[in-house]
DNA sequence: CTTCTCCGTAAGCTACAACTAACCGTAAGC
DNA sequence: GCTTACGGTTAGTTGTAGCTTACGGAGAAG
C-alpha cells in the first residue's frame, strides 16, 4: 500500500482499526466479530501494520494487536498541512471577489 | 466512493486536490501538469465533488474547480474522534501493565 | 513426542477501479 | 449561421486489491 491513507481508506480496515481503538485484540477475537476469514484479518492487519497504525506482540500462540497512535499523528499532520493551504486559498479567493 | 477517506486515498486524486489546494483551476490546466488525460482528470474531480471535497463553477466554456474545506472537516473529525479513542485505549493499556 | 490451537503465507479467483478513445453538448468567436 | 474550444459521459480494456481455500510453522498442553 502507498501511504497510511489508503490503509484506512479499506471500509474493513477501518472496522478493524475501529475496533483495536476500543481496546487490543487477538486476530481470531477481531475474525469473530467482521463478517470476512480469519485470513483476511490477518492480510489487513498486515497492511495497517507496514503503514505502521497498528503494532502486534506475541503472547503464547495468540498474537495480540493494539493501535499505534504515532500512525494516526503522521496523517493529522498531513490534513492539517493541506487544511491550512486550504483556508488559505479560500480566504484569498474570498478577498480577490470582493475587489471585482 | 464509499466515503472521503477513499477519494483521498488515490494517489491521483491526492495530486489533484494538492495543486487545488495552491489555486483553483480549470480541468484542462489540471491536466496538462498531470501524467493522464484530461477525461481522467474530469473523473477524479467527480468522485472528489460527490464527497464534497471539492466545488466546480461555470466560467464562460471553461469549469473552474476549488476545494471544499467542509469537505477536509469531515476527516478531521472522524481522525480526532479515534485519535482520542486510540489514545485512551493507549493510556488505559499502559496502567494496567504497570499494575502487573 | 504427539496433538491441538492460533496464526501467517501462497495460490487462485472475482470484482472493481482507473485509464484511454470516441462521442456529444454547450459556450464563445468569426 | 458555422467553427473552435472546453468539458462531461460512455464503452471497453486492463491492472490490482480483497477474499477464500489450503497449507505450513510455532508455541502450549498432555
Amino acid at each position: 500500500m502507498t501511504n497510511a491513507f489508503a490503509a484506512l481508506a479499506e471500509p474493513m480496515r477501518q472496522a478493524i482499526f475501529e475496533r483495536l481503538a476500543e481496546r487490543p485484540m487477538s486476530v481470531g477475537e477481531l475474525a469473530g466479530h467482521l463478517p470476512v476469514s480469519r485470513p483476511a484479518v490477518s492480510q489487513h492487519l498486515k497492511v495497517l501494520k507496514d503503514c505502521g497504525l497498528v503494532r502486534d506482540q506475541a503472547r503464547g500462540t495468540r498474537r495480540v494487536y493494539r493501535i499505534d497512535p504515532a500512525g494516526l499523528g503522521a496523517i493529522r499532520q498531513w490534513l492539517d498541512r493541506h487544511w491550512d493551504l486550504a483556508l488559505a486559498a479560500f480566504v484569498e479567493e474570498a478577498e480577490r471577489e470582493v475587489k471585482e
